[in-house]
DNA sequence: AAAGCTAATGAAATCGTTTTCATAAAACTA
DNA sequence: TAGTTTTATGAAAACGATTTCATTAGCTTT
């Protein structure tokens, strides 16, 4: 592979380094006739210049790290997606952390970024990987950085998400209007903002319903496909069952949705089932599931646009930015059955 | 962030910068007592090695690049996954370049090598992104280089993969075995390697079986869920109908049974349906899609392994790897009904 | 005790860029 | 036309690590 430096390139040219160094990345300081010649030397070499050299003396590495719990989420995939692409616009490359909750390489990830290998961070994670001193003010401890979905409760630093208080409100309220009353909530790990605030939202649409929340309703859950399953397990045990769940999650509702099959339950006949994201299967399973969608494009636009802002070193003023969700009422949701209301 | 150098450290520990790199690279090259002293002083400024200065002198980055046509697609997702973690393991970060099939994108990521950024390369997609002159050995041309899924035909290069042709026999035998002769396909892109040994696999299960292909039942598609719904609408309108059909990718299984469901059609009871892949939906949607399991993280392991070979200097002479795949037998596809019998 | 080794260290070169500073030539200005 | 500004360029320093080479001190061997 190519060796050429930029040496080569201004001993064929004629030139010096710092010319050939111009005619790259600030043309127009340098005259048509010898900008043509270094293009014409760096063309037949295939010349392309060695990004340490440059990132030592710039200290920028050009690479955006984006750092996620599970990259095989669909939620996540479909994020990273749009940042990858509007990285590239903003002439960025981007480093994927993949942690699976991993501690150590939570920490690998934050090294990268104060050894310098990435100009700012994209965080998809509820805890920030860098020890903080408190009596210090957080902004000269933390490199340029975006926190998404999880919103780290501190007012310095930039988040997008949805607000996931009125999305869970939204979707607790769709069942509510569908007449039902016994609505059970599996819920998302609680160490995280995302299903602290959707919590928050099933309760607070029970609230202004006033339906008193049953215990044995809420269950909690990960986020994941089987403890959709396990969730929905025990709540077919109950004596008392409900005939609607709410799911932080698709993944848990279609988890939730198979287990309802396997016990031979039809859906929404016996048991409205609403789940909260919109991933691409979401349409495709049978019955199609009714859901909260969120806007993973936009998401991703915005954090990179938020983070290649903060690079340029101009940051906006706001920090918190909170994006439109959308209810997607599918087949999964119906009617409260006559048989069904008595409380 | 941190701006403490190698020679901080030095002055701190009273030692020469050329014994603090020793002692973080090379321990054993310093004595007990001294090595105490940096680490200690390491430890105080929390210093960590500024990866540009030791990347210019290396000409080593530590990273690779993992180029895939879509991440958001649930088998590139599984793959890099594993990628990553391995990846991890071999002490490299990995960048992440998603093309979307755009070239200007492919050409790129290729400069990242070129340029340095990446140590080598792990290719999804069935093109080299590189200008190769053909009378120069290939191995000159090209940086370290697995490429996966879609072998690309030169011995030289490192390849993983399951053995797409064999993988489609068995899909096809195995609606064979259950009575079915009208038996479909609903393929991939004919210009990936991947498609086109499906095809050959498709058309040799129907041959050994004495079955004449009948041009009407293969549709060209593009591994996607919207042409699996195209393709399976397009069957349907047939006068003389498949009764099964193989679908190149899950994904398309997934629209093609979306799209019987939509028409009031029984799976398997009306048409037969096998996929490819095993994505994690594929167990999850109704009925649980029969299909031929990839083993993901195995490739993404074995992907990184080699890759990681050939960057040590210990390039295996084995080129092509071959992992098994499984025929995973769900409820998509049963014995043909004795209504259908006649030809 | 002289000679030869080994171990531990430092000075300095090096990697490939960018950018500051200096300089010369060309283009304006009055 | 002299003075000033602008434009185009090159020399050299700087970025932060690694590594070669040389040097010294402390051992071993005979």
């Amino acid at each position: 592979m190519a060796k050429t430096s930029i040496k080569d390139i201004a001993r064929i040219a004629g030139v010096s380094s710092a010319t050939v160094s111009r005619t790259l990345s600030n043309p127009n300081l340098v005259s048509e006739e010898t900008r043509k010649r270094v293009l014409k030397a760096v063309e037949e070499t295939g010349y392309t210049p060695n990004r340490f050299g440059a990132s030592l003396r710039t200290q920028k590495s050009g690479n955006v790290l984006v750092v996620m719990p599970d990259i095989t989420n669909q939620v996540n995939a479909g994020i990273i997606k749009a940042i990858e692409k509007e990285a590239h616009k903003e002439g960025y490359s981007v480093l994927l952390g993949d942690t699976q909750n991993d501690p150590a390489r939570e920490k690998h990830y934050a090294d990268l970024l104060t050894s310098g290998q990435a100009d700012g961070m994209l965080l998809f994670t509820p805890k920030l990987p860098f020890a903080i001193n408190d009596r210090k003010p957080l902004y000269e401890q933390i490199p340029p950085l975006v926190n998404s979905c999880e919103m780290i409760a501190h007012e310095e630093i930039y988040t997008v998400s949805i607000n996931n208080f009125e999305g869970a409100k939204a979707a607790v309220n769709h069942l509510i209007d569908l007449g039902h009353k016994k609505i059970a909530a599996i819920m998302g790990p609680l160490e995280t903002p995302s299903a602290l605030n959707r919590f928050d939202g099933y309760k607070a649409a029970l609230d202004d319903a006033n339906i008193a929340l049953n215990p044995q309703f809420v269950i909690r859950g990960d986020y994941l496909v089987d403890t959709g399953i396990q969730a929905m397990e025990k709540l077919l045990r109950l004596k008392n069952r409900p005939t609607a769940v709410f799911c932080f999650s698709d993944d848990m509702a279609i988890g939730a949705m198979n287990a309802l099959r396997e016990y031979g339950y039809d859906i929404p006949q016996d048991m409205s089932v609403i789940g909260f994201d919109d991933i691409t299967y979401a349409a495709l399973i049978h019955p199609k599931l009714t859901t909260i969608s969120q806007p993973l494009e936009e998401i991703g636009i915005q954090c990179m646009k938020l983070l290649a802002a903060q690079l340029r070193g101009a940051p906006p003023s706001k920090k918190a930015y909170e994006l439109p969700f959308k209810l997607v009422i599918r087949q999964s949701t119906s009617e409260l059955k006559a048989s069904n209301t008595q409380d």
